[in-house]
Parts: C-alpha cells; structure tokens; sequence
DNA sequence: GATGAATGAGGCTTCATTCAT
DNA sequence: AATGAATGAAGCCTCATTCAT
C-alpha cells in the first residue's frame, strides 16, 4: 500500500490499459479490503462486498489471500506500515523539545483524522485480542524504533532542564495517542451522553489543543521529583 | 440490571420459587446478552448463544426484545446506568479538589477494569455510529449531572488557588476517562507493537499511576494562564 | 430408519397431517441424504439436494445434524443397522448346515441387489479409509453375532461330516459377501470390458448360483484337509 | 503409461534435456492425474492439485485434455491397458492347468495389492456407471483375449479329468477378480465391522490362500456335474 | 506453447427471525 | 407464555475452466 507511490487515487477498478498486473490487484484488493473493514469492522465486513469494491469477481480475493483472516492480516500490516512510515517522516531530531512533541501529538491525531479506519481496525483486532497481529512478523516491534526517537527527545528536554525527569516513554506515547484515538473513536457515544457535537473540525481542534496542554504540562512539570506521588 | 440490587447473582436460570416473573426474566436475559456482546461484539454476537446463556428458549428473547437490534440497546443502557450509578456513589463533594480528581480517576479506572464488557460493548457502539444510544431516551445527557458535579470540583480548585482556570470540563473527562479507556482497550496490539506484557496486573497500576500524574499536572499548572495556548 | 416400522414409504415429503415430528423429520433427512449419497457418493453428494429431497429447508439439515459428514454417518449407522437385522432376521439354526449356507448366500446377496445403495455408501466410506466408520460407536463389531452364528452352523456341518474343518469364518463371510458385491458394485465396468450385458435380472441370478456353488463346493471339501496347501 | 517403458520416473517435470515433448508431457499428467484421482476418487479429484503434481500449470492440461472427464478417460485406459498387460504377461499355456490357475489368481491379486489406484480409480468408474468407459474404444472387449486363454487351460483341465465341466469363464473370472477386489478395496470397513485389522501383509496372505483354495475346490468338484445345481 | 490470473457458478454452513404446537 | 423446529437469505470459500499476456 504504502509502497510503489501507488496510492492515493483510490478504488479504481483497473484503470487505462486493463492488463493483468498481480502486483496492482493485490494493492486494489487489500485497498478494498481496508475500507470495507473500517467501514463494518471484522465481523460486520463482508468478503462479497470487498469483491464488488474491486471490481473483480470474489475467486480472485482468494487466488490472493488464502481466507478473510489473511485478508484482515495483510490490511494490518498495510495500515501499521501506514502509520509508522509517516512517523517516520516526522525528524524528531530536528525540533527543540517542546517543539517536537508537539509535532508528534500533531502528526499522530492528524493520522486519525485522515484515516479513521485505522481505529476501526484496531478496535477490531482488540476485540480479536490481537489474534492476527501476533501472526504477522512485521509488526512485532514494530514501534520501537519511535520509542528510541521519542526517548532522545525527552532526554534532550531533560538535559535542558526543560521536561521532567522519570518519565516511561511508552506510557507518555500510550498516553499521546490515546487522548486523540479514544476521542476520535468514540466521538458519537460521547456526543450523545454529553449531548455534545463532537463529530465536526471545531471539536478536532479544540480536542487537539486540549491534549496537547495536557502533555506538555505533565513533561515540563520540574518540580514533581520532590513530590509524594 | 443496576436497578433491584438483583445483580451479582449471574445467569441463574429461575430460581427456587420458579414463579413467572418477567421483571428477572427481562434481566436474565440483558445480563446473557450483555456477556455474549461483551465477549463478541455486536456482529459477533450470536442470538442462539444469548438463548443458551439464559437457561431458556430463543422464543422468550423474541417475546421480551423485538430484535437482537432492540436487545443490544437494552444492554447499553443497563451498562451506562450501571457507570452513572457507580460514578454518583462517588461524593465528590466531600473531598478536597485534589482528592476528589484521584478519586474520580480511580473509581473510573477501576470501573473499566472490572467491566471489560463496557469497552467492548462501547466500541461496538461506535463502530455503528451511536446508532442504538441515539435511540435511547434514558442515555441522552446522561452524564450532565456528573458534568456539573466535577465543575463544582473544579470551581473549588480554583478558588483555592491550586487548579487553573480555563477548564473545560468535558475536554477534562474526556481525557480522564480515554487516558485509562485506550490503555485497557488496545492492551493487545499495543502489547504487540511495543513488544511488552501489558496483561496483567503490574501494567494497569503502572498506566493508573501515570494518567493520575498527567492530569493533576495539568489542573494544578497555574501560570500557563498568561501563556497563549 | 430401521425402527418404527415407518419405512417403506419413502420420500413422502411430511404427509398428512403436516403436524410437526421432529423424529420424523429426523427420519425423512436421513431418507433423503441415503438417496443422495448412494447416488452421488459422499463427495459428489450435494446438501441442497438432500435439502430439496426432503421438502424442507437446508437449514433444517444443520439442525439435525451437525455438518455433511455428520450425516453420512448417520446414513452410515442407518444402513448397516439394516444389513445386520436383516441378517438377524434369518434365523441360520433352523436350518440343516448346507441349507443355512444358501439361504445366508441368497439373503445378502437379494439385500445388495435391493439395496444398491448400500454398495455406493460402502465404497465411498472405503474411498476415504473408514474415517466415519470409526467415529460411530454403534458400528463397532456389529458383525460380531453374525459370525458367532455362522461360526455355530459350520461346527454342526463339520460334526455332521459334511462341512471341511479348518474354516476361518470371517474370510469365508468376506467372500460369501464380496462375490456377490463385487459383481453388482462393478456391473458397468465389467459390462464393458467383457462385453457382456451384467444389469439385467438374468445376470444377476446366474451370478447367485455361480456362487452359491463355488463356496458350497469349498464347504463340502472334505479331503482338502490332507492336501498340501 | 504402460507404453514406452518410460514408466518408473515418476512425476519428474521435464528433466536434463528440457526439449519439449509432446508424448512425455501427456504420460507425465497422466501419471500425475492418476495419483490424483486414486487418493481422491473422481468428485475429490482436483485439477489444481494435478497440475501441482506435474510441476506444470493449469494450463497445459487443459491444453492436452480437454476436462477433467477426459483426463479421467485417459488414466482409466492407462490403467486398464497395464492390467491387461500385466496379463498378458502370465503365458498360462506353460501351465498345467491347477498350476496356471493360481498363477493367474495370484498374479492378478498381486496386480491390486502392488496398484490401490486401480480399485479406486474403477470403483469411481461404477459410480458413474462406467460412462467414461464407455466412450473409450480401446477399452470395448478388452479382456476378451483373456477370457479365451482362460478358456483353454480350463478346457485342458476338463480334457485332463481334473476340472469340472460345465464352467463359465467370465463367472469365474469375476470370481477370482472378486474375490480379492472386494477384500482390498473393502479393508477398511470391514476391519471396523469385524473388529481384526485387515491392513497388513499378514490379512493380504491369508486372504490369498483362502481365496485360491475357493477358487479350485469349485473347479476340481468334478462329481457336481450329476447334481441338480 | 505456456503461464497463472481471473471468472462465476455453486459448495457447505450460519443465523436472525418466525411460527406451529 | 414458552418451546424449538423451520425458514431463507446470506456468508465464506472452492473449483473447473477460460483467457490475457
């Protein structure tokens, strides 16, 4: 998906010259695939639907993938590439401290909001308990990598004395994601309980800037050391 | 299900007297239909398996619930009474405004902990857009009052000096419940992706300390007032 | 199948009453899956026909039992159980020896020729190794009282001085079975290859007394004893 | 098959030479296709797994067969042709006759226990009615020249005294097929039913003596002829 | 000639819901 | 009120065959 610059014109069904490429039908396939899941979830998915969005007929989902499991594996795969790939992109090496947690609480909720279907998918595979994600090899560890950038970061604030010390790096990243993700996954329960509008840009933004207070002020918080807690 | 102090004793299939008593027999079957959710989410969910829970014949769903539809939405509102219940045992009153966040966080945290089919049954309301909870008379604005309740906190807070202004309550509980709500509910794959055991136990407590500490840092950061965030 | 003496009728799609009888039905299922799967095999057997045979809805086969493989079993157990009361049915102890022999030849071989079915189950459950066979305890050792019997009229042949000694009663079952069978199970080929018109009545007859001498002809052998082989 | 003497080299795909080879390429399928159709009856047969068994693609077959029903033609004259050859083999005018009869008894029993294929692939022929079979020419009368070579050593044996009259070689010769077919093909079932285990080489031995014993006790009852029967 | 991607009909099984008893 | 048999529309997947390359 991420690979071969390919994406972005979505959904079409085998376009100009209409020769076989495997290559391409498997990525319009796991593309289809992606969004009938994050539309319905696992179970809600439907394979015959998947094969309409391709285009092609359902023989071919599975001349490809070996069942819907695979199927959903592969989306995962796809999806998680997604997202650490744009992690990737962001230089954490390049801001000052502040600055560069900013950026990430920024480009990580910009993700979720560009691609709701990535909570969706996961929400799923929790459900699932994971169950597919520990088949895949390539996404075991996946994080780690941003885990160490993240850790320079805040070793650089906490040498300029900036940030905090004693700070778990993966709880602070379980923590940036989860302000946006959990907001963004449950907007329309949370609406109808606080009877709020939460679906639109305002309440994006408004969320956003409230976390992103909420993070800067718990790692620039010096004086907690000598604190009981 | 909160309701008539009847819980506790699970899924027993007409007790002792085996007098006809619809009233059980309407919880008996949210109680079955409420784990078979829980476990499986809504599509995963399997009317002959709630039947086979409660003890009796698939009929008698269909006698008290008109469609598995029309079951899930009872569920829902008997698990968002149960935490508005458990959310108003909490005086928030009687505390100072400190110990009056710990211990909103604490008993939010623990609720989610001990009722895994909440997040379950939640996300599964999301992935259908709240469509069930839109229905439902009794959950609209469920939570104004705990909303009102938790200013007050606040409002004491700031008279004393210790919290910052500028709060928006919603956004807080927002953050205060998604901080614990996406911990518990990603534990799989994010337990995959950061390579780390987040099972059990050790993990809840360590993520309970750290969202307690993110929070509190934030109300009590006084001077980011003049700031222009 | 065999019980309840409601057999005869078959294929009566529920009749009269149309009151429902879930024995019946059970009964009517395994009637239409027999049909089926004798003339089809178990691989070339289709549900939707089984379904279609009976009246009823293919659903109703998944209620009764629990897969196609299920039900073959059944038909399994149905028919051999029809073999064996069959067999029960001849009473071998009225008989003088050489008398019991024929009537044992003439009534397996008249239950093949009528029951052609039981030809087609039998190879087919050979095809995949007895895999359905040896899940059913009821048709473990079902021969077991057969050959107790057979076994009694031999020894009354042998002290009356007709019958060689030196008998192995199961092989000599096995060819009192396998001549008959193998001629009707292979007609088709056999027709071919000889050139020979095997399907009629008349074939058939001279099949039985053909063999009815050749094992006969090896009972009375008295001398064999004292030959070298 | 049979033909060539290119046999033994099983499934090899296209070795040293890599010259294309017309004949080659059809025995390697036709090799392949029977392996297929041997451990999977016709209906369990599948194209895919023949086409893997030759280390060629689909297509090839398609290209020398027209279906899978024409291929299935093709091994069942493979097969019938390397019976009868087999056959062939055995010059039973070197024979006395009781000797040639258990040459031929123990050689076409040998034929089955060396070739599985064989009782599978004819026993799937049956079910069809023997409808390949009968679009084959070169099948049509195939064993009529056994059929004679067997009518001369019979009548050899009848000239000498020593056989019976009154013989009918095709009877006959189903019997001595029969006789072992059935128990090979049959193994299965029958070692369920009788509970003794029919698998090994000791059952495979025991059955041929009882059955070559059988086979001349009926032909060596030369008093028979004054009877009735 | 050769490949294997693609097709489409159809295979087995499931499931929410209804309905006879 | 209660049971569970029955329905029928789908659901996932397979497979002989065709066809673009």
């Amino acid at each position: 998906m991420v690979a071969k610059g390919k994406r972005d014109s979505e959904s079409e069904a085998q376009p100009a010259g209409k020769k076989r490429d495997p290559e391409r039908t498997r990525l319009v396939i796991i593309e289809a695939a992606r969004e009938e899941f994050a539309e319905n979830g696992y179970d809600g998915a439907r394979t015959d639907r998947i094969a309409t969005r391709t285009g092609m007929s359902k023989g071919v989902l599975y001349h490809y993938f070996s069942s819907k499991d695979d199927l959903f594996v592969a989306v995962l795969e796809d999806i998680y590439q997604e997202l650490r790939s744009q992690n990737e992109a962001l230089v954490l090496a390049e801001f000052e401290p502040e600055a560069g947690i900013r950026e990430l609480i920024a480009h990580t909720y910009q993700y979720f909001v560009d691609h709701p279907e990535f909570i969706v998918l996961v929400n799923s595979e929790n459900l699932m308990k994971a169950q597919h994600l520990e088949r895949s090899e390539s996404i075991r560890s996946m994080f780690t990598p941003l885990s160490r950038r993240l850790s320079e970061l805040i070793s650089r604030g906490q040498e300029q004395g900036i940030f905090r010390s004693n700070v778990d790096v993966v709880e602070l990243y379980v923590s940036i994601v989860g302000l946006g993700y959990f907001f963004l996954a449950n907007r329309w329960t949370l609406g109808v309980v606080f009877n709020r509008d939460l679906l639109g840009k305002g309440a994006e933004e408004v969320r956003l800037q409230h976390m992103t207070e909420m993070v800067l002020d718990y790692l620039r918080n010096v004086k907690s050391l000598d604190g009981k807690e």
